[in-house]
DNA sequence: CCTGACTCGC
DNA sequence: ATGCGAGTCAGGT
């Protein structure tokens, strides 16, 4: 029967319509059917139609079409071990759900087509968001090869240390309990050892447990240390490296994650199944666990691409500032200059703690922070933060002003956009509650930009894929981590692939400052980063 | 099966 | 009381 319609899939003048049209191309490449040609899926066009709101089918055709099409539960029964597969079904039944699924699909793409022309999505939807689909599709279908013998190995030295921290912790606690539960560890802590007088708690009351408290606890108590790596071994051992090799397809041997292209409120991607966007990097132990994310063979290299600081050079473009674009054209240390500047010494006089701080405050401006937040974080006093921040807006005025633009847009439409129009809906954003209507306010300063960073590498993928397939290139993308590319590459296509890629992400979009890549290659996703 | 606490990433 | 996500575990239903 697949056969049948093969010649029509493979028609580049047909638009395909679907819902949630990636597994559809999925399900076909099983077959051997390659979908080509324009695609519509009304999952995401609704998705950019209003992106927090839920984009199911069900939801979707009770809405627009005051519908309740059948559930797919009176099929093959309710989540869960007893749920059938649709091989199972009366093939009449079937019939019935399948060819209500087509016309329900159908009828929303006439009604969520022409929305995106009136709302002028139709550009985002058609240019960007439409052309990435088969992009996801062969990212996913591909997956990454997995070392799963240097897992066992970290897994084998992780456990040892885990069960020496355990056995020092119950020593020093004078008690054996479950170390994973926030709540005995809390009363261990505040009721049994009492290390302190009056512990933070959680707005259910519990003793505060998290790693924030407990590193404001360190001096305390010798426990806390122990807990600390403890919380660290136990993250990685039940997270990453005992998951991860049973999450490898038998078929393929490989780790297939799912990108999802229609959750997140700003317009990033988000991945499960299993998430690769979080991998640990930051902290040393963790870091390892990328040994094991290896190039496909002997002959392949693992290469990665970032763009670098593309949210800040987003504020820069967007504002204007004269005095940060100019640093980003210098190609600066941004962080160096904004803290010569701020703290008011020459750039090569900046101490790491300056730069720290002037790195927090910059990452900071981004996310909309205010003088307590600031302090909090740089663990400061609150009139210090305010000077920060005070030095932050004479040095850099545009950024102040494109905030001020940001918030005072938001009140006038309701709404918010990044550079290809991809909008978010703010309805608090005239809020009598403050607390709702600052959420608000921090939502227009950041979904432009977080926004307008997931539109560029969007493209830049898009763009990369097309020139793999023109040049007839045997690499291929694996893993999208928000600013980040990973390939495998023939070793023989490194250079070729070297300079396309930071091409593409470099030239995604223009704007009023240069974006740049870094680039690094190895045999695995460690040394490449 | 759901929620809350926690911790990983950008 | 700085933005955006996902997975694990405990503890409750």
């Amino acid at each position: 029967l697949a056969g049948k319609f093969a010649p029509l899939f493979s028609r580049a003048d047909v638009m395909k319509y679907g819902q949630n049209i990636k597994f559809d191309l999925q399900v076909l490449r099983k077959y051997g059917i390659e979908v080509k040609g324009p695609l519509f899926d009304t999952m995401i066009a609704h998705y950019l139609l209003d992106p927090e709101q839920p984009h199911n089918m069900d939801h979707l055709s009770r809405v627009y079409l005051n519908y309740l099409p059948i559930p797919i539960e009176t099929l093959i029964g309710k989540k869960g071990r007893s749920q059938m597969t649709m091989r199972l079904v009366d093939v009449q039944l079937l019939k019935n759900y399948a060819c209500e699924d087509a016309d329900v699909t159908w009828k929303l793409s006439r009604i969520l087509s022409e929305k995106l022309k009136e709302e002028k999505l139709e550009n985002v939807f058609r240019e960007i968001e439409m052309p990435l689909v088969p992009v996801l599709a062969d990212m996913e279908f591909q997956g990454v090869k997995l070392d799963v013998n240097a897992l066992r190995e970290q897994s084998a030295i992780l456990k040892n240390e885990l069960q020496q921290a355990e056995k020092e912790i119950f020593t020093m606690a004078g008690s054996s309990f479950n170390l994973n539960s926030p709540r005995q560890l809390g009363e261990v802590l505040f009721e049994k050892l009492k290390i302190i007088e009056n512990p933070k708690l959680t707005k259910t009351k519990q003793y505060s447990t998290n790693e924030e408290t407990l590193q404001k606890l360190a001096g305390k108590h010798p426990v806390i240390d122990k807990i600390l790596e403890y919380r660290m071994l136990q993250k990685l051992v039940s997270t990453y490296v005992d998951p991860l090799p049973d999450q490898i397809n038998p078929l393929t041997r490989r780790l297939h994650t799912s990108f999802n292209q229609a959750i997140t409120a700003t317009g990033r991607l988000s991945s499960t199944n299993p998430n690769l966007q979080n991998i640990p990097i930051r902290d040393a132990k963790g870091r390892e666990i990328r040994k094991a994310f290896v190039a496909s063979s002997e002959n392949h290299v693992f290469f990665s691409a970032d763009y670098s600081q593309i949210e800040l050079r987003l504020m820069a473009h967007f504002s204007g500032d004269a005095i940060m674009q100019e640093a980003f054209r210098n190609n600066e240390d941004i962080h160096r200059t904004t803290a010569a500047k701020v703290f008011k010494v020459a750039p090569e006089e900046v101490s790491r703690e300056q730069r720290n701080k002037a790195k927090t405050a910059n990452f900071g401006i981004i996310y909309g922070i205010s003088a307590f937040g600031l302090s909090e974080r740089m663990g400061i006093p609150r009139s210090e933060a305010k000077q920060i921040i005070d030095s932050y807006f004479e040095t850099f005025p545009g950024v102040k002003d494109y905030m001020n633009q940001c918030i005072f847009t938001a009140r006038e439409k309701g709404e918010v956009y990044t550079l290809t129009g991809r909008r978010r809906k703010l309805p608090d954003i005239n809020s009598q509650n403050s607390v709702v209507r600052g959420n608000a306010e921090r939502n227009a300063i950041n979904a432009p930009i977080q926004g307008t960073a997931a539109d560029i590498i969007k493209i830049a993928m898009i763009n990369i894929h097309n020139e793999f397939l023109k040049r007839g290139l045997k690499t291929k993308m694996l893993l999208q981590v928000h600013d980040e590319l990973n390939f495998d590459v023939p070793k023989e296509e490194l250079e070729e692939v070297t300079a396309l890629v930071t091409s593409c992400m470099e030239q995604a979009m223009p704007l009023n400052v240069p974006l740049t890549v870094e680039t690094g290659v190895g045999r695995n996703w460690f040394e490449a980063h």
